[in-house]
DNA sequence: GATAAACTGGACCTTTTTGATCCTGTTACT
DNA sequence: AGTAACAGGATCAAAAAGGTCCAGTTTATC
């Protein structure tokens, strides 16, 4: 009943983007130091945010990754479902066939209620807003020349989840 | 970021002895078969709930299992975390030093926001309410001489999840 | 056009978790 | 005393999590 690393990973990596200029295109293994990623495994996971399109990747030198949405347009919800599939909570929302009773079935109410309850939430956290509220940093944020929010070269974990 | 079977099991176990009566001994063969939980695997769950103090084991002969709680003191989220542990959905809930903003960060606040939702609600799920709902089953119930809600011997699954 | 930078997709690997089973010992009813 | 039933630890297999690696391909730049 816990977010995988895969999820996290993926958060970070789109609330980096996101701190970025729109269309940037930013390279993976700048992603990966910035945010503390392991550089292969953020590859896997920059697929399937592809796939869900809510980045595109670019190949060749100077590829990378850029945001394909806005901001205001990508929630916690995309993302995390993006790479850990829908999520159902238990499997008889999953596959209502797994349970004969399910539809009759109180308990299965209430679960299917804490799951509508739990993707609201989490639909509700655009990036933006989770932008706004402050990046994760200690430190009031200055927005830099470059289009980061006080992200120092180096600087490990400035934005960290 | 589902119910794993130990707790859906532990579900099932804790709503059949919440349809006998009060601190009446249940056979642990006897759950296994109705609610079509693994016999040995009920064991296991059965410690766990004991620990937890929402049942009772009664060794010996003619021993099995007995409800400790009046089903309306006992809810969803207490026999879910007896077996899965407290619900945490991420790990910088779970231990905040694993990530070193967690007090400032945006992210930390909606799941954990997320977190209290879900736990309150499986919270509100008493058993009494559970069971007032109709049990699970198709036909309407029919509280029957052996305190059961109209189940038949070898009717498996009359109530399930 | 050659080279180098960077991603692709699949194969592979290790560790942890899940979902059990089994066996010896103990408890308690008859 | 005998037997029914649980305790608790050891063990085990399958699946998921978490990652790594490599041959191949794409693209910018010299």
């Amino acid at each position: 009943m816990r977010l995988t690393r895969a999820g996290e990973y993926a958060v970070r990596a789109v609330l980096y983007l996101c701190s970025k200029e729109a269309h940037q295109v930013v390279g993976r293994l700048e992603i990966a130091r910035e945010m503390e990623i392991p550089a292969p495994f953020l590859a896997k996971i920059a697929q399937q945010l592809a796939r869900a399109g809510i980045v595109e990747i670019v190949q060749g030198s100077r590829g990378g990754v850029k945001l394909r949405v806005s901001p205001r347009e990508v929630n916690l919800l995309n993302v995390v479902e993006a790479v850990e599939g829908e999520i159902f909570l238990n499997d008889c929302i999953m596959d209502p066939l797994s349970c004969r009773r399910s539809p009759f079935c109180s308990v299965y109410r209430v679960w299917n209620k804490a799951r509508n309850q739990l993707r609201q939430c989490l639909a509700e956290a655009s990036f933006s807003s989770l932008l706004a509220e402050g990046l994760c940093e200690l430190p009031p944020k200055v927005k830099q020349k470059d289009g980061t929010y006080g992200l120092e070269k180096g600087n490990h974990g400035s934005i960290l989840l």
